[in-house]
DNA sequence: AAACGTACTTACTTAGTAGTAAGTAAGCAA
DNA sequence: TTGCTTACTTACTACTAAGTAAGTACGTTT
């Protein structure tokens, strides 16, 4: 009848990659199985390791997924085209919407507590994942400055970081404890960036 | 011959839990047994069940050991004397030495990411333990305002907040990439809160 | 109709997990 | 010397982990 994507119900390989996230960010890589995954979408253990041989593979292909979306959303015309402060508010919405999502947490402050526990290929990935995402931050914030329009003293890069690692641990924070402890950190940092 | 307490061996109780405290830190709670303790203390995973009885246990006292540190730490002369700029420095020496330790992390930046993992009594726990660290911080920030020795905007607590924040965040960014990322981040902290 | 690839299931191995029950050796106390 | 406590070891249970090998049902290609 159609051929349309099927936009409703994912095919099992991406609805496992998914599920594995969500579980990846609530639970951390140790604390999740392939039994977990397995029993909530209703097929065999087995299963999954048809799509992703080894657990290691699974966790690398979250991180590569998250990192294409990085470059997809980095480039789109609805994020290029507006202002630094523009594209900084819209980097805090998404961290808005990863607390509301009941996910509370990044991947970043998901991995790095158990970064020694996790394969080769999963450490090197989260570091290119970090290093693009601190690169982009770091030329909104610079472009920024340079307009006028966001304040800070010292490097970009330096800046940039801060910023990320804040967002991270606000997250944790919001988990520990709630979501008022996320804004009154979210709004001091807006306060810093975004004089008046 | 001597009475004294034996510095250099401790008992194995507190073998124990030094090394179950160093494992959370370096690899997280969900990925060190009590195997892994026996093996280095070369005593059976059964004599530490002994000491405690379970894994709840064992996470728990390592939280209640810090808070008690802590509780100490707070109230020792050799702080109290101090003004409110050095004991935020004497804080900031606390976070250096964790980097250094090789240990990179701290109790909130390991425990964290897997809270919701975590059995109820070490979730308390921790909320305590960073309910009473903030606090401290708070009050070490809102007396430096009033001597005009430590500068910052808002409320102490959400200023104290953002700080440990950015401290925990900071050292799990030392992990995923290497110290420089730390020190970026800890002196754009220095420069803001105690200028000049 | 035969062969093939996709997407699984069934049944298994190996290894590790927390936790327990029973026993033991050494030291102290009555 | 008998009994009790401390600090373990030995030997186990029950369970879960990741991973594999072989088989199967189904749709497409040749």
């Amino acid at each position: 009848m159609s051929n349309q994507p099927q936009v409703l119900v994912p095919d099992t390989r991406t609805r496992i990659l998914d599920l594995a996230q969500q579980l990846l960010l609530s639970r951390g890589f140790n604390a999740f199985s392939y039994q977990h995954i397995a029993k909530e979408l209703a097929v065999k253990p087995a299963a999954i390791h048809y799509h992703y041989p080894t657990k290691e593979d699974l966790g690398v292909a979250i991180i590569q997924r998250q990192r294409r979306r990085l470059h997809k959303w980095r480039g789109l015309p609805r994020l290029t085209d507006l202002l630094p402060q523009q594209q900084l508010e819209a980097l805090f919405e998404v961290y808005l919407g990863h607390l509301q999502n009941e996910q509370r947490v990044c991947l970043f402050g998901s991995l790095a507590a158990e970064f020694r526990t996790l394969p080769e290929a999963m450490q090197q990935e989260l570091r290119l994942l970090t290093l693009e995402l601190t690169d982009f931050l770091a030329g909104v914030l610079e472009a920024g400055r340079a307009a006028g329009t966001i304040a800070f003293k010292g490097q970009p890069t330096a800046k940039a970081a801060q910023v990320l690692t804040t967002l991270a641990g606000a997250l944790q924070m919001a988990r520990v404890h709630d979501e008022r402890q996320f804004h009154m950190i979210f709004e001091q940092l807006r306060l810093e960036l975004l004089p008046e």
